[in-house]
DNA sequence: TATGGTAGTGAACAATGTTCACGTCAGCAA
DNA sequence: TTGCTGACGTGAACATTGTTCACTACCATA
């Protein structure tokens, strides 16, 4: 197999990139198959060659944007030197805001939907887009435990059908159950605080809820991890 | 104007109904037009006759579901004494968290949409489902003001950005900001708690995460309300 | 040179949302 | 009664969308 790949019109790679053209300007229901064969000034039925159908099409959008959000999170996390978990942790956590803020249509694709399309050949998996996702953050929990600054609430009487969920999920990374408890709250309320902002799920009260957002991200950090020295 | 209504085949209700039982099979993308004809007898373009569009259907559908959710929450809320706002909270989230896994496909619709149809003609307002949803559990905290209940966060620095937001927004219920503040919080945490376990989200971590979302919901009511006597 | 696989074309098809001209029928006024 | 009007429903269309299929141009290689 020596060939030269003689640059072929269609790719993959090309079919997400003007999909995701279409996503940003319309939502998830403006990326229509024969407008993304359109921008590529192909036919249709081309697209068939190179993927299954549109829900596959989407998918790879999916598995795009998750690897991009990881990305920029894992930049973000090590734009400052191990041993602050803190600071890290505030700026991954930054880092996801801005990425949704700056990509709404994105964001609403990747979490605020009933996935339409989660078995996908690149999303799924251990080294998935969400997997990695994931791990931007993980890594900074485990990192906070190696320095003794994870806040493991022993008040928290976890169940043993909980405990033991925990410590499957938290094998992989070194983390017991006490350790993994705070990774689920942060992820799951992160998430939570920040969708909430950007679908604007919230404002029958609040207009601008910028502040409210950093104040509950900040108050978040300051639950999971105790402060430095 | 004393025509006696002499049973018209179709109408909104008939219509919202038979567009449920299809939502609750196969989701949103199940509501189909000519299903929804096809289930009542009737030529597809009769809808029409009722209803703008399969969109304006769909916000009656809305509509209808959020004002069952909130006499749901606000029936468990009194079906405790006035007095006893702990419990009355955690009637009131229970019944949320039951509706919600007994309608999964409903509350998909309601609250991880993107919101396909926002401004329908019962949905917002003053009146609207919505904001009867928000009403059952508003009250339960202004009841807890009342009653010397409410924990109001001191260490909380609220810009005066979100000060007034949260001013107006409490107004009409008679709570000032550092009131509205718990309000807010409660109602986000708690959407974003739920919604994790119906949707999957976690499903990364937990697989099954009742027992998660038991214990969060129960450290949310404590971090809200201050324990009875 | 012949071959075969790759990548694209264009015409079709089924499903869906929507519109429109028409029909029907109850109620009401002259 | 007769005729009108408006509400309600029908059936046939149309545009859009996802998808399939037969066919073709092309290019590397035996």
């Amino acid at each position: 197999m020596t060939t030269t790949e003689v640059s072929p019109r269609l790719t993959v790679d090309r079919l997400v990139a003007a999909a995701r053209r279409l996503l940003v300007q319309g939502g998830t229901e403006a990326v229509v198959v024969r407008e993304v064969a359109r921008a590529l000034s192909v036919a249709p039925s081309a697209m068939y060659k190179h993927v299954s159908g549109r829900d596959e099409l989407l998918s790879h959008l999916v598995a795009s944007c998750f690897a991009e959000l990881a990305e920029r999170c894992a930049q973000a996390r090590d734009s400052i030197p191990y041993g602050r978990p803190r600071a890290r942790l505030a700026a991954a956590t930054e880092a996801l805001r801005n990425w949704a803020i700056a990509h709404p249509a994105e964001f609403a694709l990747l979490f605020a939907n009933p996935r339409p399309v989660s078995p996908s050949p690149a999303d799924a998996g251990p080294d998935g887009g969400y997997a990695r996702f994931g791990a931007a953050f993980i890594t900074i929990f485990v990192e906070a435990r190696d320095v003794g600054r994870l806040r493991t609430n022993p008040q928290e009487d976890l169940t043993p059908r909980l405990r033991s969920q925990l410590r499957d999920a938290g094998e992989h990374w070194g983390l017991d159950a006490a350790n993994m408890f705070p990774v689920v709250v942060g992820l799951q309320r992160m998430l939570g605080i920040v969708s909430v902002e950007v679908t604007g799920q919230l404002g029958w009260a609040l207009h601008d809820p910028t502040d409210y957002v950093q104040t509950q991200l900040a108050e978040l950090a300051d639950n999971l991890l105790t402060p430095g020295p």
